[in-house]
This record gives C-alpha cells, structure tokens and sequence, in this order.
DNA sequence: GCCAACGTTGGC
DNA sequence: GCCAACGTTGGC
C-alpha cells in the first residue's frame, strides 16, 4: 500500500467538505506529474495526507483513503466546467482521477513550517523550495513521522 | 496583494 | 529544439 499527500485549497474543497460527503471525485488535476501518479501508480486502498494549501494555516489535515482505480476526469470533457480543456479528447483522455474517502481529521493541522523543520522530512517534495506538485508520494518512514507529529 | 518559482506555449 | 513570454501556484 502506497502513501501520498494531495493538496487542496479549503477555500474550494476542504477536509470538512470530505467528512460531509464521505467520498468524492479528486478532479482537476492539469499536471502531468500529479497525471501521471493518479494514472499509473494510485491503487485503491492507499491511503493519502489532506494538505490545505493557499490558505490561512497551510498544512495537513487529515487522511483519506483512495477509493477508486484511476478514470478518466469528467470535468475536461465539460465546456461549462472551469477544469475544461478541449484538448483532452473522450476517446483519448488526457486528465485521470480517483474517488477519495474520508478517513479521519487530524487532532491539529500539522502546519508546513513544522514540516519544513523536520530533518526526517527533507525528501518530501513539498519542503522543497519552489514545489508546485498538488499530488505526492510520501514514503512509508515519512508517512510514520509525521503521525508521530499528531 | 506581492512575488518567486515553475510549467506551458508558441514563434522562430 | 531553443527560449522568451505568459499563466499558475502557493507562501507570505
């Protein structure tokens, strides 16, 4: 079972928006990086950090659960949807996402500048100067350390 | 609201 | 294929 982060801005779709509909389409991800995890590697049954970003406290929040295999997002094939892109073609699509679970809130938010003064944490890609990646993979030693923050 | 960092686009 | 311009992300 793999481990990920995936950021969110709350302001748009936060963890109590997830605990309130219990599971939900992760769509509009327009990163071939994030793409390509979600297509290729995401497997039901992983589990992920809900990372608030743009936002007053940025940090982790919670975890879910993925819940479905990777399907084609709808949300590019929608003209009225502010995720459209023409170019992603039904028969050939370019944009994939999974269903996510609700799994807990976090007691805290386990805020990025905490994360960002973890030595254990330096690989983690979103403590890197400049990193833009929505979806992430955090390793199994990473995953533990930062419950262990809780 | 500012701005650094980065990805994408498009002219050549 | 290079690279400048532009748009977006996201912390502060």
């Amino acid at each position: 079972m793999a481990h990920w982060l995936m950021k969110s801005e709350p302001s748009e779709f936060g963890i109590d928006d997830l605990e309130a509909c219990g599971t939900e389409p992760w769509d509009g991800i327009r990163n071939y990086q994030a793409r390509n995890m979600i297509r290729d590697e995401m497997q039901p049954g992983d589990q992920a950090f809900f990372y608030h970003s743009s936002c007053e406290v940025p940090g982790i929040v919670g975890i879910m659960e993925v819940a479905t295999a990777a399907y084609p997002d709808p949300t590019a094939f929608d003209a009225a949807d502010r995720h459209f892109d023409p170019k992603s073609d039904p028969d050939n699509p370019r944009w994939f996402l999974v269903d996510v679970r609700f799994g807990r809130k976090l007691s805290r938010t386990i805020t990025l500048p905490e994360l960002k003064a973890c030595p254990e944490l330096a690989g983690l890609p979103l403590v890197r100067r400049g990193n833009r990646l929505s979806v992430m993979p955090v390793a199994p030693d990473e995953w533990e350390f930062i419950l262990s923050l809780e």
